[in-house]
DNA sequence: CGACAATT
DNA sequence: CATAATTGTCGA
């Protein structure tokens, strides 16, 4: 069996976090005041994982990174029930207008704001409208459903099963790795973030757009890569989805198969390590390794692990053939993805 | 090309 | 006090 101790499964301050997340969305889509949704979706996070019910607005705020403002919300809420700077932009439809606009990808604050001015307030109004948008909102509303919708684990270890074969088949000096939230165990994800390295490719050499592009031909033709959203020399974004299974009618048959946002990253292999560990998180662990690095001389970013000298200025970066060795260079125990939920 | 937008 | 980098889009 599994050693989940998994403190509160149920989170006792469910309606604090939501009027914060309400509250944090708004700053972002309509005032586009980053600065504030961070601090709300901060203040959520903190309840969310706050393993009792918090009682007043005086108790939340000796948590660090809840403040006065926010103490006050929670307190009227607690008397009220309600929150009236919510009421008020509940009852303003062009508020609900641009935050509705802006679940489609590609469109921002901004383009959302544009649109509302034109009149256009849902996602029906903007099907209407498809001369409107540019390429990445086409697809963005396309497959407006699906991208709402969470990838189950095991749908996630097929795709990966495919692109990695495909790729290795294609080219057997290529490694993939898929990271984020999935590779930390989740049950389930939000996207497929993919890694990839060449042996042929170094961050002193110059860029070679060609690696990126054979791998999404490759996995363009097997039929699991379906839109391209856009691609750089180094980041692919698009939409796979599973292909048509081999085998007919197998149990298989009438299984919804969604279509998945798909990023694709080629770093240089001698930065692979350091990009793997960033990208599989989670972002807290991260900054705790970062500041551990720190306190042992060490930089630590997505790229590299440089020595700290006495100069302010970093060193060249350290060697690196495994994660391991990154935590080895700060002294850390080696922690495993799945003990990486922090 | 530079400014801006959007995403990660 | 507030991430940085990559890609696309638009207009000069």
């Amino acid at each position: 069996m599994s050693k989940r101790k998994n403190p509160n499964t149920d989170n006792l301050n469910a309606d604090f976090c939501d009027f914060l997340m309400e509250l944090a969305n708004y700053e972002k889509n309509v005032t586009r005041e980053l600065y504030k949704y961070n601090v709300y979706r901060k203040a959520a996070g903190l309840l969310a994982k706050h393993p009792t019910r918090i009682k007043s607005g005086e108790e939340a705020q000796r948590l660090n990174g809840i403040g006065d403002k926010i103490a006050k919300k929670i307190d009227e809420f607690i008397s009220t029930g309600q929150l009236a700077k919510l009421n008020k932009i509940r009852a303003n439809d062009k508020n609900v207008a641009i935050n509705e606009l802006t679940k489609v990808s590609g469109i921002g604050p901004s383009a959302a704001a544009m649109f509302v001015k034109d009149g256009i307030m849902n996602i029906a109004d903007l099907r209407k409208n498809i001369d409107s948008l540019n390429h990445h909102q086409k697809i963005g509303l396309n497959h407006f459903d699906d991208f709402e919708l969470r990838i189950p684990r095991e749908e996630l270890i097929e795709l990966r099963d495919i692109a990695k074969r495909e790729i290795k088949d294609m080219d057997e000096r290529y490694t993939a790795d898929v990271c984020g939230s999935f590779r930390r165990g989740a049950t389930s994800s939000g996207d497929i973030d993919i890694l990839l390295t060449h042996t042929k490719f170094a961050s002193s050499d110059k860029k070679n757009p060609e690696l990126l592009t054979k791998v999404v031909q490759r996995l363009t033709a097997c039929g699991l890569i379906t839109d391209k959203i856009s691609m750089g020399d180094s980041k692919f974004m698009g939409v796979c989805r599973l292909p048509k299974s081999e085998k007919k009618d197998e149990e298989d048959e009438g299984k919804i198969r969604h279509f998945r946002r798909l990023d694709l990253r080629l770093i240089p292999h001698d930065q692979y390590y350091c990009a793997l560990l960033y990208f599989t998180g989670s972002d807290m662990f991260n900054k705790d390794m970062r500041g551990k690095a720190l306190e042992n001389g060490f930089t630590l970013n997505e790229y590299t692990i440089r020595p700290m000298g006495s100069t302010r200025i970093p060193g060249e970066p350290l060697p690196v053939s495994s994660e391991e060795d990154i935590f080895d260079y700060i002294g850390m125990k080696y922690k495993k993805p799945s003990e990486r939920n922090l």
